[in-house]
DNA sequence: AAACAGTCACTGCTTAAGCAGTTAATGCCA
DNA sequence: TGGCATTAACTGCTTAAGCAGTGACTGTTT
């Protein structure tokens, strides 16, 4: 006696058809993983990995001014910002001055090398996005950026499950 | 003078029109990462992660017979998986036997306990996916499938780039 | 048969992510 | 004003992934 499913519409999984292959999960994951080694072949010459580019990106959009918000806006664990950010001024990239206003904050800038890079940074993100959206029409994207916003938020608002 | 685009259809990103926290790249991580937290927590008590499950899940459905094939499957370095397995043969889940035929292989199979395990393992990655894929349509779910095996086709096919 | 390249599982090494805990600074409230 | 919770950045520790290299074994070629 196997009990009916209450919401039919919402279930696509019922546990017994499963194919790990074509999984959304297991394509979802190979996706980004493809998408990661790409940018990272693209940045090798740069001696620049992905997870740094993603951060520099950040920080030229003014989406993430001190490591907290970048955090924070990332997912990011703060210890592992901490030496990611290390690293970043290490090379060059980046530079941290401490804030006048609240001192426990760290402001980032890039800096005039880093500055310089970005124009590099952007061409080799985006030749790395039209590469794996290629015949994609415009259509298409919208559609992909609306379900993988609409699975977001999905997992997102109800942490706490059934 | 800026170069006008040679294949407009295909050109999604050109280096100018980047909103980190908005593009597919982004998007697609964040899903990731959220979907593989939920899994974790969802698997806590249980004492399985998320890419253990997902080794779980190969070796059930007979889609990795050996180490090798694991890693051709998911892409995965062979010393991690041997470690991998190390600790799910540790946990008593999976078993390894040497080969008689070809004798550098082993083979790997779930142990009583592993199966046994198998019914609440599908259940708790359905609820994971189901969770994600709520208010989704069947063809949102098919329209996604679509589009992400489309990327991995343009990843894998072409990687040497333009 | 002997040499050869290729494959399999495994091992040491390096890198980096997440977690827990520390210190300094801030805002709040009695 | 003094105490208290909160926040920011950082540090040690643990875990695990990727890379390079090893030894055992196989199929192939000459």
């Amino acid at each position: 006696m196997k009990k009916e499913s209450r919401s039919p519409a919402t279930v696509h999984y019922d546990g017994s058809n499963y194919d790990p292959s074509e999984s959304i999960g297991f394509l979802l994951s190979r996706v980004k993983l493809v998408m990661v080694a790409s940018l990272d072949a693209d940045l090798e010459s740069l001696d620049i990995t992905g997870a740094q580019w993603a951060v520099l990106m950040r920080i030229a959009h003014g989406c993430g001014k001190t490591a907290a918000d970048l955090c924070r806006d990332g997912s990011y664990d703060t210890g592992s910002m901490t030496r990611m950010i290390d690293r970043l001024e290490e090379k060059g990239f980046i530079h941290r001055e401490r804030s006048t206003e609240d001192r426990r904050v760290v402001q980032l800038a890039l800096t005039d090398q880093g500055e310089a890079l970005l124009p590099e940074l952007r061409k080799i993100g985006a030749k790395m996005l039209n590469r794996h959206l290629k015949d994609f029409t415009a259509a298409d994207v919208q559609k992909l950026k609306d379900l993988l916003r609409r699975m977001l938020a999905n997992g997102t608002d109800s942490a706490d499950g059934a």
